[in-house]
DNA sequence: GCCCTAAAGATAGATATCTAAGTTGTTGAC
DNA sequence: GTCAACAACTTAGATATCTATCTTTAGGGC
């Protein structure tokens, strides 16, 4: 039946990345970057949500929960969850420092800081392969053009936020 | 107290996107695309994971559930959610065409195939606004360079399936 | 010193995505 | 023609992320 020839026809269509749109193009690269990394994980028994801050901690133990959240730029919810978990599994410790009742910082344990010299070579194994036959100065030029990228959609989000109905900031107030 | 300041003075360190490696910026620049798009889709009532499967309906109306999958790179339990949702919202009807009693397709309805108008527009804007500050030649690269990592990190998973415990495919019949 | 606002964190509920496993329909080997 | 294997879809349950809202603590203006 014509019908639905046609239809599968259009849906196997060879298509050449390079066409799309940046934004779809880094959406792709991102979650084939997740699944690779995370099939590697899995595999150790990590998730990628945790290993997202395990990484921090190895190189900034101590962080308090809301330093954690920026680093990773990730919401303080998020940073909540995992951080909840992995205290749970025992990778970290959360304590109040000194004086301030309010801030929780996150310390690793024994096992948190042991599981480094296992994980670390999975993200550069799929980094390196990721790479692979770009020359030096493609690379260099990804990495130029991802940063602009970040910072004009990071001054996107704050215009928006100091125009828009959410987050009623002192900046939205200096506009009155 | 020492304590406390130093543990601060770590989180507030200025870093340069530049010094991370490429899965960390290309993850960054994904979610700040997604946070911007979002919220350009949100004042329109629309979802992103909803705007995924519009946006390729637009271009191919009446794919399988299975071809839809393909086309958005995403599996078919997330497509047949956000079809779901779509149907009951009036924006796609889904249909058996002709014989084949198994495929599902999708079919904007009016109100679907409508929203283009006002919905291609934020996509545009995000994408334009992203690129902003960068030369074509750069642009060039990366998308180049973006389209080696998927292709990369996609043969990276086909691989991995194949000698790996899931997907007893075909190819891996092959290898025994 | 008291009170209001802001900061830090916690909780609830939504969305987007995945893997695993079940159902139903199709097809090819014999 | 039957049956096993595969294809397409569905369902269930997990993870990662978000926004909105609440609680507790800290700090500043008076």
């Amino acid at each position: 039946m014509v019908d639905e020839n046609m239809l599968e026809d259009i849906a196997s269509e060879q298509e050449s990345y390079q066409d799309e749109r940046i934004a779809r193009l880094i959406r792709l690269a991102a979650r084939s970057f997740n699944r690779s990394l995370q099939m590697r994980l899995t595999t150790e028994g990590m998730t990628f949500g945790q290993w997202i801050f395990l990484r921090i901690l190895w190189e900034h133990d101590g962080l308090s929960q809301r330093a954690l959240s920026e680093k990773a730029h990730l919401t303080e919810p998020t940073t909540h969850t995992a951080l909840s978990r992995m205290e749970d599994l025992g990778l970290i410790e959360r304590r109040k420092v000194g004086s301030n009742k309010r801030r929780q910082h996150a310390f690793l344990t024994r096992k948190g800081r042991e599981l480094r010299d296992r994980l670390e070579p999975l993200a550069i194994e799929t980094n390196d392969l990721a790479l692979a036959g770009l020359s030096n100065e493609e690379v260099r030029v990804l990495r130029h053009a991802l940063d602009v990228v970040i910072r004009n959609l990071e001054q996107d989000e704050v215009e928006s936020a100091s125009r828009g109905v959410r987050v009623p900031s002192t900046r939205s107030l200096q506009q009155i």
